[in-house]
DNA sequence: TCCATATATGATTATATCTAAATATTGTCA
DNA sequence: TGACAATATTTAGATATAATCATATATGGA
């Protein structure tokens, strides 16, 4: 039971663990938006970006939505992106602090 | 340059998505824990548990110091486990929604 | 120094994922 | 209905990842 939790949970770190997929929910910040914005976007084949979109669809992290021919994308809970925003900010931190190191490992040295 | 920020960022979410490794950072939420207790704790193979810290240690997740024959490991960055537990709530928040479709639609098979 | 213990590393095999190209599906319009 | 546009799905080859087994390294003690 408890197993079938984590393995959930990784199933949502392992779609957002790729750089187009992350690309097309900074798209997606400013809400919904057709397909045929998101390709230019993120800047990659059609069907490559469509099987990413599927992806992050089959992990329940956005949904889609038919209009005519078009199709929009938009994503399920909000809170995904305070993830990214964590995540983002550990890395400044990190980046941050190795570039003291360094600074320091600089002046010892002269 | 914005393009290695997301590779960075893919690459930390993608050292979580294994359950094994999330049940590594869940066993060192109350902090640093010797190895010989995390293998009993996940229940793997000594080598198999080692590769996953190593993976964990190279994505700056977690750290490790030795304490003579014992390795130690410890989370870098508490917030980590925000992360976690943002994904744990949107899961139990889309589980929860489900049931209450699942529900509407047997009323109506009635 | 030699041995036992704790952990890490390397090699191998099976499996999953990526990209790109080709093909299929669906909706619109003439 | 037929042709076209937007998107999805399938497929194949290349690459990456996971688990396992065997081996290596480091430490403390006899």
């Amino acid at each position: 039971m408890e197993k079938d939790i984590l393995e959930i949970e990784a199933g949502v770190f392992n779609a957002l663990a790729h750089p187009m997929r992350l690309m097309i929910l900074e798209k997606l910040r400013d809400g919904a938006c057709c397909v045929c914005k998101i390709i230019p976007y993120v800047g990659g084949e059609q069907s490559n970006v469509s099987h990413h979109l599927a992806i992050l669809r089959n992990a329940s992290i956005v949904r889609s939505e038919k209009h005519g021919l078009e199709v929009w994308y938009e994503v399920v809970n909000p809170r995904i992106f305070k993830l990214i925003d964590i995540v983002d900010d550990c890395i400044v931190e990190n980046l941050s602090k190795s570039k003291d190191i360094l600074r320091i490992l600089a002046k010892e040295r002269k």
